[in-house]
Order: structure tokens, then sequence, then C-alpha cells
DNA sequence: GGCTTCCTCAACCATCTGGTTGAGAACTGT
DNA sequence: ACAGTTCTCAACCAGATGGTTGAGGAAGCC
């Protein structure tokens, strides 16, 4: 067993659900799926590639959790499950949220002191000291 | 058919924008902008890959329009753009809602006939006859 | 000017990705 | 049982991606 293989897949959920949604043709299956399951046919008619190609998109889109697959005949019908979108949001406004409230905060700093020193760069936020170099 | 080039690259902006996101380095790179601006070697400091793979991450999250970068001395501060962020926030909610509403309808609706005929699949959305191959 | 610091460009490499085709599994229907 | 339909698996290929190292531009410091 000399298998050390899997050396860059990260496969932290988050990083799966942003990379399923990195493609136009995913983005628009799951804009597709959003009203409503539809089978993998279905899916594939708008699109100019193979089926194949297709069911290769699909199963992104589901170890990305963002879709199930049932079995219904031989059909197999492809269900979105929103939830996950969630985690998306949640990671997102969480960030822009800080950045936005941080520019806030700067720019009424910025209001209070009209014409205080010119210091090109005050970031006294993250406290990293963080002399690595020769830190003359 | 000499020269098609540009073959798969979508240059679509919520392409670039989910595709930057899809790496845990640089989401961690975003989350680190969003309480501050900071220099190369500052977002590089927590990561033990060189300096130039950092380079090529924030390029990419620069493609994205989701960070600037300006002119310091010899130093390149690196700013958030949390603006784009909203971008994809936009599109996620808009399927997310209409999933959930969806789901919500179609549970109502099997709340309000509790036992009515087994029809397996009975989607009326998505109206797309479409046959495509030698139909019969 | 010359050294140092900060950062980017260029070439290269391994892996991942999205597409293809061909084969065939799973299930229905007669 | 056999044919038809729907979809997946496997092998393959071209291009993109993330990493490396080496060279070097740009700006400050001596």
């Amino acid at each position: 067993m000399v298998e050390e293989a899997a050396s860059r897949v990260e496969d932290d959920p988050l990083s799966r659900v942003f990379a399923a949604l990195a493609d136009p043709t995913r983005r628009d299956m799951v804009a597709r799926l959003a009203s409503g399951d539809a089978t993998v046919n279905e899916l594939a008619a708008p699109y100019d590639v193979s089926l194949q190609a297709v069911s290769k998109h699909l199963r992104v889109l589901e170890n990305a959790h963002l879709v199930t697959r049932s079995r219904e005949a031989q059909r197999r019908p492809v269900h979105l499950e929103a939830k996950v979108l969630d985690l998306m949001t949640a990671w997102i406004e969480r960030y822009r949220r800080e950045a936005e409230e941080r520019y806030q905060r700067l720019d009424e700093l910025l209001r209070s002191m009209p014409d205080a020193d010119p210091t090109p760069s005050p970031r006294p936020e993250q406290d990293q000291p963080k002399e690595q170099g020769a830190g003359s």
C-alpha cells in the first residue's frame, strides 16, 4: 500500500460548494432545480454537451451536497438541497459585514479628525507584530 | 478551424468570484482582509507556501474584483472589496428562497390532500416536451 | 551607487477538471 | 426473454490551476 494520493483535494464542504457553483452550467442547473426536480435528461436538454458530461456535473453538485438523486423507475430525479446554500451565505455575510463595519468605522474616524496628521498607513487592527526578518 | 482559443475560460463575473472563493487559502485571506488591509508578506506569513504562490492567489482574487492592490513604497497593500460579495449573496438567495417557497407550497399541498392518489411524478412545472431524438 | 526589502514575471511540473466516446448497468414494457 | 430507455462507469484528452524555483523590477536605506 504505497498510496499517498489525495494530495490537493481539499475536502472541506465550503470549498466544494463554492467550486460547484463556479461553473455557469452548474449554476444554471441549480437555478432550474430551484423551480422543481428534474431528471438528467431534462437537465441536459438545454446544453449541447453529452449526457455523460451532465451526469458529471450532477456528481459535482451531489458531492457538494447541493442536490440529491433518488430513483424512480429508470429515471434519476434530481432534487435541490437548498439548505447548503445557507452555509455559503453565512460565510459570505460574516465577512462582508465585518468589512463594511470596519469601513464605516474608518469613515467616521476620518470624519472626526478633519486635518490631523497625514500618516499614510495607520493600520492598528490585526495585532500581529511578526518581526520575521531582521527587523532593524 | 485554425484558432478559436479561449475555449473554456468562462469570464462571467459570478464564476470568477465563486471560483476564487473555492480555495480555502483564498477564503482565509479574504477573512483576514475583512479586518483590515494587509501587505503580501503579512498575508503570506501564516501559510507555508512561497510568496509567489500567495501573489498568484491575490491575482485570482483581484481578477474576481474581490480585492484591489495599491502602491505604498515598495509594499502593495491589499484591500478587500466587500461589495462583490453582494453579487454572490444575491444569486444564492434568489434560488434558495425560490426553492424553499416551492418546498413550502408542496408541503401545504400534501397536507391538504392526506391520501389522494399516489401518482409518482406529478411535475407540472418546467413545461418542456422536447422530443429530441428519433421519437419512435 | 550599492545593498536590502517587497513583490512580480516566466518557465516548469503535477494534478484537477470538463469534455469526449464506448460499454453496460438498471429498470420498464411487451 | 428481448428490446428500449435512462443514466453511469471507464478510459482518454486538452486546458486550467496551484505549486515550485530562478530572475528581476521598484522603492527605500546606507
